[in-house]
DNA sequence: GTGGTCTAGACCACC
DNA sequence: GTGGTCTAGACCACA
């Protein structure tokens, strides 16, 4: 996986995560791979990927079980969806509408970016990996 | 001033100066606080509004005369809005839209998210502070 | 059987093997239930319930007969008290107390949760499960 | 510092932070010593000690300032009681009295333990360091 | 100076 | 095998 610049590299596994979890790629109550697994597979140290495991669950996406493993909480995807719209409507969305306003560009050159957004993006979201 | 947590201070300094060529506060080409003023307006360390004005001096949006002080550029408001907006389209939309599709959220529900954002700061923008 | 986080799973289930005998469940010198039979009451690998039985037998509270099972031992009852009340005396009340100072806690506070508690669960206790 | 070993560095040294708050050694919205002093002055690596800031700052205890140091959040003292409070009386005395309850301690005897403790360590607590 | 993050490697208890 | 913790050392952005 290769990692941006500007966000910490365990926040964006943990993004990556979400993917996983919304995208239904890890359903709910499921076993995740282990820390070492993860680190492996994300080619980072397993120190890493234990704070990114830390962070959600803290945020009741994923719980552990002594010994045995991380798995994906009863009502994973339900959660994550929840938080992650709460979090684009409250903090992103806000700055978004003051960025558009402060330029002046109204809200269909918007929805055209949009389309030209999905259009290009057809069918490979999620399929990442 | 208030500042958030996750973006560094001399970043949000640089959004707020932003808004003030933006939103017409301060106009082509006229000087604009010295860095202490701004320091103790801001509540903060000099050596941070040094960093903002360098950021925004290498950006072109202004300029410093040795002894005198800081100026807007004649072109400050013009280079302000091209820039913010390419960086708008290419740097944050994606990730919006990208969110959006995860959670499966119409384009209709954006607009709509719009419209009361802007019933809401009707005549507020650019009142700041 | 649920078990809480902060103890391990092998502990937990050698305090429900207290309680059974304190409780008088588990008589002085009688067969308890098998390795296998108890690692399916528990919903637990076997594993775990050995090294709960290795422990109560360290303790002298269980013992083995090769081939046909474990039996609680003459004195279980009596040496499962004095061995509780002496670590509840010396590594669990020092730390109670301890709170209590930090916390401006009168002993009178104390009596009365524990008078709250003592009706609350009146003839509930080692009615387990 | 000693350390005990069932519990982990990292929370040994939240609670002794929890005494400092609430035995006023370190009063609401103060600086305490940054992450590199607080290491050497326990002899633990600095990570240990970031690893109990973060759980203190999550717990709404303690607040940081970019670039400045760690601070006791406004309410510390308040928050730190109510916390360890509710902690104590829901999680550890139940413990407590179920343990009393199997010995057939008396609460006087109880009673009469609290005072021999209080008139041994009479003065000493919160002088420690 | 401050904290934030990451790596490499290690040891441990537990299942 | 699993995760939890700790160390030593490093680099970075930030104030």
């Amino acid at each position: 996986m290769q990692f941006k610049e500007k966000q910490s590299i365990y926040q964006q596994i943990a993004e990556y995560m979400y993917e996983q979890v919304l995208g239904g790629k890890w359903p709910d109550d499921t076993r995740i791979p282990s820390i070492r697994d993860m680190a492996v597979q994300m080619e980072v140290n397993p120190n890493t990927i234990t704070r990114t495991y830390t962070l959600l669950q803290d945020q009741g996406i994923i719980y552990n079980q002594r010994g045995i493993g991380y798995f994906t909480t009863a009502h994973a995807s339900e959660v994550a969806r929840v938080q992650k719209k709460q979090e684009f409507i409250q903090t992103f969305l806000p700055e978004v509408f003051k960025t558009m306003a402060s330029l002046n560009m109204p809200v269909e050159e918007l929805e055209a970016l949009y389309r030209d957004y999905m259009t290009q993006n057809k069918g490979r979201l999620y399929e990442n990996k």
